[in-house]
DNA sequence: CGCCTATATGCAACAAAGTTGCATTAATAT
DNA sequence: ATATTAATGCAACTTTGTTGCATATAGGCG
């Protein structure tokens, strides 16, 4: 899966949705789609910069943003100060885990991690979303 | 359990630990016991005034991170761009989930709603902390 | 009780993250 | 090819949280 499938993918991701496909989008989304971890503002911007792209912080909100809002990426709160994105994967409307490394500080989505439904929620309390954030280390900083 | 009262049960919190039992600690922790739901600075700051008190907002910062340290409040980090604080009550050195209501913006701590075990964590990820996120509706705002 | 010392507070200045308004640019429907 | 509307860039701003340092005060001790 390199940039090229990826900025395809995202090409393809995007045009599915109500809103124009452009070349902001489209390189943030494939940025978020090549990582394998969730990336804040910081991180997006670095990887960017890598590939001799740019764009206004300002775009780069923006873009995030919609995103979340068409389902494409998500948002995920942190301990940082700042949000984390990552690309949501195809069937991952069931939601997943979240596993924040404390060695590399780094975010990982665990699709396959979900958390059990719940016996004991009060009644009155109407669930819409459920979200598990794991903190440890990860497979890279537990051998060291 | 009036604002008396947990003024009483945050000096003792406090003089329990290691550190001055302060005016700033007393109030900011008396205000986080009083509420049902966990705060972020301004709902702090906003307690703080209706009471009479005021306390710079570094104050605040600093002494709800000593609070954290001390191990008797904790941080939730939300999708919102502030912290929340809430109070860690007696018996919860367990973990507990956070319930934000979509309707009031409220988070409450739901002490009884534990994660249930994780069957299917990669090996090689060690887990250190889980914390639960949930959203929805909470008993109030599902009446209306 | 009153003094001493370490700890906590307040203030000012700063830094980082995120937002808003508006003029300009560009995607896409026709 | 053009018109229309949505997206971008820029500048200025807001909010959240931090740092350094001088001043105030909690609480141990004589």
């Amino acid at each position: 899966m390199n940039a090229e499938d990826n900025n395809n993918i995202a090409k393809t991701l995007i045009s599915q949705s109500t809103g124009r496909v452009t070349p902001a989008r489209v390189n943030i989304l494939s940025i978020l789609l090549s990582a394998p971890t969730a990336l804040n503002h910081v991180a997006i911007e670095h990887i960017a910069k890598e590939r001799n792209l740019s764009f206004d912080r300002v775009t780069l909100y923006r873009a995030l943003d919609w995103l979340v809002e068409q389902g494409i990426a998500h948002r995920i709160p942190s301990v940082n100060r700042s949000w984390f994105f990552s690309a949501t994967s195809d069937q991952s409307t069931t939601p997943h885990a979240h596993f924040h490394c404390n060695g590399c500080e780094q975010i990982y989505c665990l699709e396959d991690v979900q958390s059990t439904p719940l016996n004991n929620l009060p009644k009155d309390y109407q669930l819409e979303e459920a979200e598990l954030n794991l903190q440890g280390q990860c497979m890279n900083c537990t051998t060291k």
